[in-house]
RNA sequence: GGAAACGUGUCCGAGUGGUUUAAGGAGCAAGCCUGGAAAGUUUGUAUACGGGAAACCGUAUCGAGAGUUCGAAUCUCUCCGUUUCCGCCA
């Protein structure tokens, strides 16, 4: 969400902003947020004032009262009771216009940076940087629902019968995989100096509302009806909302925490080739880095979250590429995003394994996330946070890049972690 | 699941309708003191919104919301959370 003091004092830089996500009517809806608020502040002023004038008189009210002078404190008491029905219709007035900006502000999305390109879908994405050759594979490849299968290390079909479709069961080396993977990200993590936390998978309503899930994607999250609580869809949830109603000292910054937990995405209404194998699962494992830094620092620290994901691609031995985001594009809270491909040679087609945000204020704004600065006010910080890296469709590319007749081959990085080369 | 207690500022903690404009203590910061420190001492030490060029001022906030009252941290109701004991249990 945007601040609206940021609105008011940026109005043209918002709405040229706003623009390059081509926010429709961006200039009609933040006009009409500034009057609203104009509106409001009046009513705000008015009530405080008549509050002001009754705390005055009631405090004399005591003290006529104690002096045994009752007819002038009736007196007193007649004004204060006009004072309050005049407040309270005020205040009544201001909370319904607060709503009403409130209700319109939750649906602005974060302004992007001047660094996002124009555009209106995927197709106007920039590539970055393509990286990496692209293995030919000989005649009997196979994608890898094929592979797993083979090599019985991936069961669909079992999954199928435990929970449903999009939750795999991962078995032997299969499973050993999965292990080696999270170990190894995390390692590398905590080597670039990310303090590693290990949150609860499920949480309350507030953490959901805030990182921005609720309420705009209620829908796509597992609810535990019974006790209010959402299954996570990203450990960013927990491990940001640590900060939640936070204010830390300027030197704590940059906070870097990481995180392995297993994600769940209803993902309503997927379909089709997207959803094959494991490409788009309900459950999937992922580790996560987040960042709360400060504002000056944010787009710097965005470039070495970036290189901190691209090294453990490059580890893996994986062709892949960088794509920044168009305005189109970008999700609803991120103001410059990178995704991270890689290269699926048995379906020819690049699959998204990281997404690297800056959420600027967007998310601490919501989360109350704030620092002091120098003269001791309380800032909001900015916040980032990228995957390193999603687990299945990594297993997907390498499943399918490093298939030979003989077997599947690991990358050197991974075989300590694994305790074994091929997958045969 | 059963029972009870509790929720006040950065922390501890007092406060049962009107000098509470939230006592007192600790912590922290600055000044004094000191060769330097400790001790001592003085002062300061929340957040949000609004007004103001600023100094500063107003309003709200004692878990949350609603109510009673001229006036609520204090009384009433609802909800939320935490802790302890019992039960069950990896």
């Amino acid at each position: 969400m945007l601040q609206l003091n940021y609105i008011r004092d940026n109005k043209d830089e918002v709405i040229k902003r706003l623009n390059l996500k081509n926010f429709k009517d961006a200039e009609t809806i933040i006009n009409q947020i500034i009057e609203m608020d104009n509106n409001r502040r009046a009513a705000q002023k008015q009530a405080d004032d008549c509050k002001a004038e009754a705390n005055a008189l009631n405090r004399q009210t005591g003290d006529l009262k104690r002096a045994g002078k009752v007819d002038e404190a009736e007196k007193i008491m007649a004004r204060t009771s006009e004072l309050k029905v005049m407040e309270r219709e005020l205040n009544e007035k201001q909370k319904q216009i607060e709503k009403e900006v409130q209700a319109i502000l939750v649906t602005v999305p974060n302004t992007p940076s001047f660094k996002v390109p124009a555009g209106k879908s995927a197709e106007d994405n920039e590539v970055v940087l393509e990286e990496g050759k692209k293995p030919e594979l000989y005649a009997g490849a196979r994608p890898h629902w094929e592979l797993t299968a083979q090599y019985n290390i991936i069961d669909f079909e079992l999954g199928v019968k435990l929970t449903g479709a999009g939750f795999p069961v991962y078995k032997g080396k299969g499973a050993r995989l999965q292990r080696a993977l999270i170990n190894f990200f995390l390692d590398k993590a905590i080597a670039a100096g990310y303090y590693e936390i290990q949150p609860p998978i499920v949480v309350n309503e507030d953490s959901g509302y805030g990182t921005g899930q609720l309420p705009d994607k209620e829908g796509q999250m597992y609810y535990i009806n019974e006790d209010k609580l959402y299954l996570i869809p990203t450990a960013e949830v927990p491990v940001t909302n640590i900060y939640r109603d936070v204010i830390l000292k300027e030197e704590e910054l940059p906070i870097k925490n990481c995180g392995y937990t297993p994600c769940f995405r209803r993902e309503a209404g997927s379909y089709g080739k997207d959803v094959r194998g494991l490409n788009r699962l309900h459950q999937f494992d992922k580790v996560e880095i987040v960042q709360i830094v400060h504002p000056s620092k944010s787009y710097d620290i965005l470039e070495e979250m970036l290189q901190h994901s691209v090294g453990l691609l490059r580890d893996l031995e994986l062709p892949f590429r960088i794509l920044k985001l168009c305005g189109g594009d970008m999700s609803f809270g991120s103001a410059l995003t990178y995704d991270l491909e890689v290269w699926s040679a048995a379906q020819q087609r690049w699959l998204e394994v990281s997404s690297v945000s800056n959420f600027e204020t967007f998310q601490t704004n919501r989360l109350k996330c704030r620092y002091r600065d120098e003269k001791g006010k309380p800032q909001l910080a900015h916040s980032l946070n990228g995957s390193a890296l999603a687990l299945p469709r990594i297993v997907a590319a390498l499943l399918e890049n490093n298939q030979t007749e003989q077997g599947i081959k690991l990358p050197k990085a991974l075989v300590p972690y694994c305790g074994f080369e091929m997958i045969n």
